[in-house]
Parts: C-alpha cells; structure tokens; sequence
DNA sequence: CTGTATCCGATTCGATACTG
DNA sequence: CAGTATCGAATCGGATACAG
C-alpha cells in the first residue's frame, strides 16, 4: 500500500506523526492495544467490526513495519498470534489519549 | 465529499477525533492555524506546496462546517480571506501539540 | 486573490476465494 | 485461526478551465 508523501517543505512536525498513524484504522488499533495491551488478531476484529480482515491486516502489516507494534506467531494450530505495541510505538500513547480525551468531550456535547 | 463513517460498535472515542481531523491535510491546516492565528487562503497555500488549491480548499470547508474554523471575508477587491480557530477549534489545540512533539521526537531519532 | 466545476486517471478498499 | 491474492466498483484528487 502506497502512502502519501506529505513533505511540506517547511517540515511540519505533525506530518510524520500524520505519516506513522494516518492510516484508516491506525490509531483505532493503536488505542485498543494501549487499554488490552495484547490482543490477537480476532479480538481486533471484534473491537472494529467495521473493519475488514484484509484492511486490518495491511494496517497491522504497516504499524509492524514502522516498529510501532510488534507481532508474536505461536505455532500451535490452529494458528495464534499477538500483537503488542513496542517500547517505541508506546511513545505514541499521548498522542492517542489526547485524541481519546477529545474524543470523550466531543461525544458528551452530541448527546 | 463524503466521509468515512467509523462506527464502532463499541464506540471508540478516538474515532469521534478522526472523524473530525483525519482529512488529508486538515491536522497540517490547524497546525498552522495554532503557530499563526490566523491565516489567508495563499499564505495557507505557501506553507502547504503540496496541497492543491483544490484539496485546500475542501478541508477548509469540511472544518469550516464542522465549526473548528471560522473564515472572514473582506469585500474587497482582490478578494481577501481569513481563517482561524473557533474556541470549539481551540479545543483540539491539545491534540495537535502532542503530535506535534511526537513529530518532533520522531524526526530528531531519524536526522 | 479566492475560490468552484468538470474531467478523468490513480488509488482505495470491500467481496470473494484461497492457503497453511 | 490468521492471514494473502485477485478483481472491480467506488472514491479520491490532480489538472485545467472558469468565475466573482
């Protein structure tokens, strides 16, 4: 999957986080894996029902690329796995709780 | 133009965030808006070369409809415009910062 | 200067089928 | 269970032209 090169040429800061956690579904994983911090691969599923499997494996393929999380394989069958976040993908939480915050306000004032 | 609609059922507060900044270049645009105040149409258009006058112009008005920007216009001729956060904008100002130092951490590792 | 309208190629992403 | 491969419809977004 392509990503957008932002580059503005000034050097924005935001952009390279806007870079690691753009993706679509990003720091929706991001946040599930902060408050579970492990979770397999269906138990992401079930947390983003909107989310198809194959989308949610291109993001997690991305985050594991950008050393944001990391993935454990058991080799047992049938197959298990674990995602967890990196000591450096949890720099990023933060980031996340500040959108969570957000998030939470937001969702007070619209109901 | 249409947006994504997140949804999760379990109601995930950070996609209530997304929902709201996750457009291609609206994080960059607030960025800007924090650093300077306010902003016209071309000065906007100077710090985001990469971002056509098209595309600029899309977020402005989805973040102008979603009440976190407000513009003025000046009558007069050549036209002039304004733009800046709301207080409700002002909120996100937060959200922004934290990735704003993350990006900062991030290019200071990688330079 | 500050936009909008239209066209059209490029990209995204769900559906489906398949694998170990 | 945990993915990947492929296809095609839908969406996105740059280029261009036009407008107040």
């Amino acid at each position: 999957m392509q990503r957008h090169i932002f580059n503005c040429s000034k050097g924005c800061p935001v952009e390279s986080t806007l870079q690691i956690i753009s993706g679509k579904w990003k720091s929706v994983i991001l946040y599930h894996l902060i408050k579970d911090e492990v979770c397999r691969f269906s138990e992401l599923q079930k947390k983003m029902p909107h989310c198809s499997r194959r989308m949610l494996s291109l993001q997690l393929n991305e985050l594991e690329t950008d050393k944001i999380i990391e993935k454990k394989i058991y080799p047992v069958i049938p197959p298990k796995t674990e995602y967890r976040l990196t000591s450096f993908g949890k720099t990023l939480i933060p980031v996340i709780l500040e959108m969570e915050k957000w998030g939470q306000m937001y969702n007070s004032i619209n109901s």
